[in-house]
DNA sequence: CCCCAGTCCTGCGGGC
DNA sequence: TGCCCGCAGGACTGGG
């Protein structure tokens, strides 16, 4: 499930091998059944990409943003189970596309977006386009200030669980890492971002930065499905830090009072401890 | 404006 | 052993 810390190794795995190089060709590859959204159609997309230099290769939110010279942006959401590789895939079947490079001594020719349930979608953004999205996005989850965490407490009395996931006030942080964040931080899930405290908001936002940036170090969480993988087709290691998300009845590591509880919050599953989460 | 339920999709695992 | 169904959660949409 690629959030920001399975994202950002994604883009750093092809970054070496993209930037600087010039796209050949690209390729749509036989999909099991729908392809995956992609915009504009193919012939378009290949057209405007064809023969461009890639200028750099970063993240924003969850997304990977592909700069080409024309000042195109090719906009990647990998969603629940894309990916991005360098690498063979897991299976050939769920290829989706592949971007043939020019040579290159010291790097790989092509690398490609693979997705197995095909939810995710491939873009090209105008500097308009691109505008629209990053207005639409609330401050990336490691750029948030104290202040950006205040606005949330102001803006909204929906359990806090819920508003870590909306895109529009923070962005990046999913399902998983909304679990984590907030059981590191000792704040129940279900607190209304109004009645959040401010120093609770203050251990929010530490927390936020050093889950993020701890699981980006372990090359995100590959979970039991192994759905999420770098673009060497490596599974990460944060799952390995998870102190709740799918523990259900495990003791609390922290207060061993109670167990980790799972409970549904719009319609996700929310893990955390009722005793020392207030 | 704010919020929630429903939607897309595939592979896996539990129950029978 | 095989089948069916529910579940996993990214982001978006429609409607209350």
């Amino acid at each position: 499930m690629p959030e920001l810390p399975e994202v950002e190794p994604m883009v750093r795995g092809i970054r070496p091998h993209c930037e600087g190089r010039r796209i050949l060709e690209i390729e749509q590859c036989p999909c099991p059944r729908k392809p995956i959204t992609l915009s504009p159609d193919f012939a378009e997309f290949r057209r405007r990409i064809q023969g461009q230099q890639i200028l750099n290769v970063t993240r924003i939110a969850k997304r990977i943003v592909i700069q080409l010279e024309s000042t195109d942006k090719i906009v990647i959401e990998p969603r629940m189970t894309g990916l991005m590789l360098v690498a063979d895939p897991p299976t050939t079947t769920h290829r989706r596309l592949m971007w043939m490079l020019e040579s290159n001594d010291t790097a790989i020719d092509t690398f490609e977006f693979w997705d197995r349930r095909g939810l995710g979608t491939v873009r090209l953004l105008t500097v308009d386009d691109f505008q629209e999205l990053t207005d639409r996005l609330g401050p990336d989850a490691l750029q948030m200030t104290t202040a950006d965490w205040l606005a949330i407490k102001r803006r909204t009395s929906r359990p806090v669980k819920v508003a870590l996931l909306d895109q529009n006030l923070v962005a990046g942080i999913g399902n998983l890492y909304a679990s984590e964040i907030l059981y590191r931080a000792a704040v129940s899930p279900k607190r209304a971002c109004s009645k959040v405290t401010r120093s609770q908001w203050q251990l929010i936002g530490e927390q936020t930065l050093a889950v993020l940036n701890q699981a980006i170090q372990y090359e995100g969480s590959t979970l039991g499905d192994g759905t999420y993988r770098n673009a060497l087709n490596k599974d990460g290691s944060y799952q390995n830090a998870h102190q709740v998300y799918a523990k259900e009845g495990e003791p609390c590591p922290r207060c061993k009072n109670k167990t980790i509880q799972r409970i549904v919050q719009s319609q996700r599953a929310t893990f955390y401890c009722s005793s020392c989460q207030k």
